[in-house]
DNA sequence: GCCCAGGAAATCT
DNA sequence: AGATTTCATGGG
């Protein structure tokens, strides 16, 4: 995408490969506000306010190359699109979500929001991030970060047994023991298969889950996480045999490869928030 | 009251 | 190993 950096900007013109309520409604990130005038987002230390006006795309924030890769703004998606509308369904889910974007989360804070995720809802998740961030590190007037494993470590259990997080308070608790004496920098060198087994020796983390903080905290797109969705979008278009959903998973990625992370999203995107029955 | 929400762990066969 | 049950909480 072509944008330039002005000081504290990023600008860009308007167009149908960005657009910020689909970018952050998705469901891939959960620390985001509507303002007045578009939209305010934290991702790890970094904030960021997002005006769309005029033609024009404006993020104003102190950390313009964070935002450059929270947006994934070096990325053609005109062309992912274009390839990817041989499918008639995946026609359908872009014409849908055509402003999707795959963002790029702080590593450590999408570990912590995916734990929250798993057989939960949208809504609550985000409620219970705005909890746990309120004894994150204060990065403005009026907003902290997501607390750090380091932090969170120090906390009883009985502090996230306050957070209305149900049965996952101690899948939080044990992953931040673990995440505050490991060095995530060195698990960022590991190949797609190392870091999915890794993910998979949390506590709270399953084949779903390990593939979203692949996706959204590692930036690996040729993840292709299978929700409740995804296994209905696989059986009625896709179908090919029963499976479990990590062999869903891994036949639609052998399918769509480096695309896969897209694809994922704008199906699911498209399905939960259409309205289209699939049963 | 029942069912579901971006599932995973524990506990069976 | 594969199938079934249990796990908190809030909203429809």
């Amino acid at each position: 995408m072509d944008y330039r950096i002005e000081g504290n900007k990023i600008i860009f013109n308007k167009t149908e490969d960005f657009d910020a309520q689909s970018i952050l409604e998705c469901g891939q990130m959960f620390r985001f506000f509507k303002t007045s005038s578009g939209y305010k987002v934290i991702t790890g230390k970094h904030i960021a306010d997002i005006v769309e006006k005029d033609g024009e795309v404006v993020i104003t924030t102190n950390s313009p190359s964070v935002f450059v890769d929270f947006f994934d703004l070096d990325t053609d998606y005109a062309k992912i699109k274009q390839e990817l509308e041989k499918y008639p369904i995946l026609k359908k889910a872009i014409s849908f979500g055509k402003g999707i974007r795959i963002a790029k989360g702080e590593t450590e804070e999408i570990i912590f929001q995916f734990i929250i995720s798993q057989n939960n809802n949208i809504k609550r998740i985000q409620k219970i991030v705005e909890k746990l961030s309120e004894i994150g590190e204060k990065i403005d007037d009026n907003y902290n970060a997501f607390p750090s494993a380091k932090v969170l470590s120090t906390m009883p259990i009985e502090y996230f047994q306050g957070l209305g997080a149900g049965y996952r308070d101690k899948y939080l608790y044990e992953t931040a023991k673990v995440l505050a004496n490991i060095n995530l920098e060195e698990i960022k060198k590991l190949d797609d298969e190392q870091l999915y087994k890794w993910l998979l020796s949390l506590k709270g983390v399953g084949p779903k889950v390990a593939s979203c903080i692949m996706l959204f905290g590692f930036g690996r797109k040729s993840s292709f996480p299978v929700d409740t969705w995804i296994e209905k979008v696989y059986k009625k278009y896709f179908y090919n045999g029963e499976m479990t959903r990590p062999q869903i998973s891994a036949f639609l990625q052998g399918k769509f490869g480096v695309m896969s992370g897209i694809v994922q999203q704008y199906l699911f995107y498209y399905f939960r928030s259409s309205g289209e029955i699939i049963d």
